[in-house]
RNA sequence: CGGGAUGUAGCGCAGUUUGGUAGCGCACUUCGUUCGGGACGAAGGGGACACAGGUUCGAAUCCUGUCAUCCCGACCA
């Protein structure tokens, strides 16, 4: 390709409203235009990395035995409504665009495509003997993002590889999970990123076991948590951890505290000079059910803990057994709203009666009241008295005349000890999720009525695992772990070009001749080769060279009269004069073996 | 949706306080000189100043409303 026909523009300046370096580098670059918030334009260049990224997929994926598809981007609501997931796409802060077609009927853009293939295969598959089959496709997906941002990072349209296996038996649900693990190990390594594999929540996707495949990277939305010896890696959102030893309280008989305004746990500890670790902090929270009811919830934890939220979630979804849309703080707002009398809040303990909730309006009127963990373990503690400024010392879980559910539902952070050995401690870095995998189980299956029959003769649900890697996410992830103060080096694998050559003077018809055959020699050998063959001084081709990020730049320039050019690494900048013959050997040397090593691993 | 900020040429910005009919750098066009790290000179082209009302002899500037974009929280590949 040449750079005159490439309609190649760069930007000297940054745009505004770009604030990540990977971001940047993609509009500066040309590669992406921006069409409206969270929908972008791939240009010709971005289209041929987004290409080749998809091309090592589908090498990678065939080589693990799964079949490649196509399916509809438009879903009726009926399907979702099947499996229950309808409304809490669609409703509220639902990620699902959704519309209605000339006869009034709904339908849904497609953000993933369990609905859709868990249909197509209960319709095509009746037997185990037919099991298991893995079906993939790369498609744009639609997602209505509270927030896009970042570019393609988190953008509303965007193209991903998703998965979707079935199985007559969890085993081999668990055979395919590790086979996809290992094969996005593969993948990513292939795209020359470097990934960290991280234990994960499977969120709204749900199901069991999963993992995300996270790109480390200081802009990173989400937090990793990874022990020190490299042995444990989850996301916050999962992440499991000891909790740091208590100050235990000596045993007494239970006295009160006066405490005024004392309502934060600093605030308590500083004037009663006691320790966060010894005092039981009780929040109040509502979760908003999908049926419409809405469950208070009583929550204790540790004074120097924190709640997770994803944690409380699923431990609220699993003890109440209904479907949670969203759990939010109690305020005295939503107390008056409810006809209910104010509470002590700041002072309140876990033993709050359920009494208070009798002359609630809508709400359920008892409590769901859980406690993690790190605050059922203490033996004497500190905790509010449910009477406004007042706290009770020396109290005992016997004394208190509640039966909480225990549950994790704390927070771990850096410097936590690990499960798995309490001499490691987990560290924290940032990270950019560009793969998940997800044991699903039978949980689509049975919401949708997809069935199979078993050896036994008898119909079960399928077993099912699905798989996502976000294609153009990935590209800007590279870039965010491949760049330097001149742009992008991109990994040679997803580069748009392998090679460029730059006519340093196009005056100088050796410096043209020169390139010109080179060029035509390196495109023979089925290399990705772009010339720079325009009109310009050397100083603006380099500068172009370096931004777009090409991973090798040969230089014809002064030399070319006596058949030397320049052979220069983008990543590294190592630069070499060399013969035109030597350098092309050279080029095809170093550009062949990335390939061979793409083809010998994926046998 | 809540909190913060910004909308002036393709990109980056000034002008808004104190109303007087739009400017700078980059990019673009033409000519000349230059030609290995975003050249120089000269001459050009491009803007209903986000949109809609209002105040005023006169509005980018003041007032009201709307919309869009970005940043901080919830969502996720």
């Amino acid at each position: 390709m040449r750079v005159s026909r490439l309609m190649l523009v760069t930007l000297r300046d940054v745009p505004a409203d770009a604030e990540i370096t990977s971001h940047q580098l993609l509009l500066r670059g040309g590669y992406i235009r921006r069409i409206a918030a969270g929908v972008y334009a791939y240009m010709p260049m971005m289209w041929r990395v987004l290409n080749k990224i998809t091309s090592i997929v589908q090498t990678r994926m065939d080589g693990s035995g799964a079949l490649q598809t196509l399916l509809p981007q438009l879903h009726p609501a009926e399907l979702w409504e099947r499996s229950g997931r309808w409304k809490g796409y669609t409703a509220g802060e639902g990620i699902m665009f959704n519309l209605t077609d000339r006869q009034n009927r709904n339908f849904g853009l497609g953000p993933t495509h369990e609905e859709v293939i868990t249909t197509i295969i209960s319709e095509l598959l009746h037997s185990y003997k037919q099991l298991p089959v893995n079906l993939y496709q790369i498609q744009t997906k639609f997602r209505d993002e509270i927030r896009p941002r970042f570019g393609l990072m988190r953008s509303r349209e965007f193209i991903m590889k998703d998965a979707y296996s079935f199985h007559s038996q969890e085993i081999d649900l668990k055979d395919t999970y590790e086979r996809m693990n290992k094969t996005y190990k593969e993948i990513f390594a292939d795209c020359g990123i470097n990934t960290v594999a991280v234990y994960a929540d499977s969120g709204a996707i749900g199901g069991g076991a999963s993992q995300e495949f996270m790109v480390t990277a200081d802009s990173g939305e989400d937090l990793i948590l990874t022990s020190s010896d490299g042995l444990y890696a989850a996301n916050q959102e999962k992440a499991e951890s000891r909790p740091p030893k208590a100050n235990p309280l000596d045993k007494a008989e239970v006295i009160e505290l006066e405490t005024p305004d004392q309502i934060t746990i600093e605030s308590l500890c500083s004037t009663q000079e006691i320790h966060p670790s010894q005092i039981v902090k009780v929040i109040l929270m509502l979760a908003l059910n999908e049926d419409e009811t809405t469950q208070p919830l009583l929550i204790a934890i540790r004074g120097d803990q924190e709640v997770n939220e994803t944690k409380l979630m699923n431990m609220a979804t699993k003890e109440s057994g209904k479907t949670i849309l969203d759990i939010v703080q109690i305020t005295p707002d939503k107390l008056k709203s409810q006809g209910l009398e104010q509470w002590p809040f700041g002072a309140i303990g876990p033993d709050l009666k359920d009494k208070l909730l009798h002359n609630a309006k809508s709400w359920e009127k008892s409590f769901l009241r859980l406690v993690d963990n790190s605050a059922a373990d203490l033996d004497y503690f500190v905790c509010g008295a449910n009477k406004k400024d007042t706290h009770r010392k020396f109290v005992t879980w016997d004394l208190l005349d509640v039966s909480p559910i225990k549950v994790d539902i704390r927070k771990a952070k850096a410097g936590d000890h690990c499960i798995h050995d309490p001499k490691q401690y987990l560290k924290e870095c940032r990270g950019i999720e560009v793969g998940h995998i997800f044991q699903l189980g039978q949980k689509y299956s049975k919401a949708l009525n997809a069935t199979f029959t078993n050896e036994e003769g008898k119909q079960e649900p399928f077993w099912m695992g699905c798989y996502g890697i976000g294609i153009s996410r990935l590209a800007q992830a590279a870039i965010e772990q491949n760049n330097d103060k001149e742009g992008i080096c991109w990994p040679i694998s997803i580069a748009p070009f392998e090679v460029i050559i730059v006519i340093a003077n196009m005056q100088d018809i050796n410096q043209q001749t020169l390139g010109e055959k080179i060029y035509r020699e390196l495109k023979s050998l089925g290399i990705d080769v772009l010339i720079d063959d325009r009109n310009e001084r050397a100083g603006v081709k380099f500068k172009d060279a370096d931004l777009i990020g090409i991973p090798w730049r040969l230089v014809v320039g002064r030399e070319a009269s006596s058949q030397q050019v320049e052979l220069m690494e983008r990543s590294t900048k190592k630069c070499k004069i060399l013969g035109a013959d030597i350098a092309i050997k050279k080029l095809i040397k170093e550009i062949c073996q990335s390939k061979t090593y793409l083809r010998t691993e994926s046998l």
